[in-house]
DNA sequence: TCAAAATTTAGACAGTTGTAAAACCACAAA
DNA sequence: TTTGTGGTTTTACAACTGTCTAAATTTTGA
């Protein structure tokens, strides 16, 4: 990424930056992500190659890019504005609700992508890293040993993997018994 | 992979197969993945471009196999052996030793590979699923609704995340302490 | 031991990648 | 209007990828 996101940018760059991240999510759509050539991208949005090369380093930025603009919907003021207490669960819900609102499209991604394709995988990777960050703030204080980053990336792991369960791996699922699956995962059994 | 690990081979093929993930492993130390190319593979150990396509796929598919000769010495039969119980902690001190081990080569590669590139993430997520797959038999019972498949993919996770942050995120951390950690992890807090 | 079958190798090929230099354009200041 | 500046586009290039064909070599089994 060569132009750092959020940054200030004058309107032609936004276009530009909107023009191809929407020609990958389409694309995304229709075949595999190794199948997906710079060409194509370029094609589908009438720029040539030289712009693309100006804005990313390869296609690998571009769809980091797009997950970006994915996850930007995800409020941190949420979790910052709440007591810590009940944090991870309020994450949880606006995550899934994100999901929940990107379905047609994940459905899509995983039609074309294995679950454990490096794309996938750099999705969940990317939405694991933001979720990280917001939760390294509001987290429980006690953890006796643990350092608060291993307990944050912990938390975070945790959701990502049942909404990976719900929303990639295609079990159909509830909002109430995805809740139910993360506090019975939190809950020592034993 | 065109030669399904663990089939009946020749032993020249197998000669090959070795030789291959020996050039990896070596030039894994040595520069970062991206920048390591099929040409380079072959000239290291001396085979002609054809014979590595005659193998693999690409160099990801190389690198796949690589990891799994790594993994091979986490023996299955150990968790079979003992009654459920402390499965966990047996599989975790068991994959400990085997990180030790190879502490070494994983510094190398640290060195050269960010920790969130997709390589890393592709060496952790492979071990995730043997580990995944470990785990799934000798699961305590009860969980409520949570599906089994889940449950021992978080229990993967977590023993995962926990040998990432001391092998590769390079945490001076001793077993005990790596143990306290993952019970601290596992036991909720509130 | 020999011939058939299979595997390995050399060489060539079209398509892709990422970079670099130069031409080009838009827009603001002089 | 002219000029300068920053960004965009064109074009060209060297390197790499993955596939294919045909020749060479090895393996197999009768």
């Amino acid at each position: 990424m060569k132009y750092t996101p959020g940054q200030k940018m004058n309107r032609n760059a936004a276009r530009t930056l909107a023009a191809f991240s929407e020609s990958m999510f389409l694309l995304l759509g229709e075949k595999e992500f190794d199948k997906i050539t710079v060409n194509e991208i370029c094609q589908r949005c009438d720029y040539p190659r030289a712009t693309f090369y100006n804005y990313f380093d390869d296609k690998y930025d571009l769809v980091d890019y797009c997950w970006y603009q994915l996850s930007k919907d995800i409020h941190l003021d949420v979790v910052q504005a709440r007591p810590s207490g009940d944090a991870l669960e309020t994450v949880f819900d606006e995550a899934f609700r994100l999901f929940s609102d990107q379905r047609d499209l994940l459905n899509r991604i995983v039609a074309h992508n294995p679950i454990d394709s490096p794309l996938v995988t750099h999705f969940l990777n990317h939405f694991t890293r933001t979720m990280t960050t917001i939760l390294s703030t509001g987290m429980p204080k006690r953890h006796g040993q643990t350092p608060l980053v291993l307990v944050a990336q912990y938390y975070a792991n945790t959701v990502l993997l049942v909404l990976k369960w719900v929303f990639l791996s295609q079990h159909e699922t509830t909002l109430a018994e995805a809740r139910t699956y993360l506090k019975e995962l939190l809950t020592k059994p034993v």
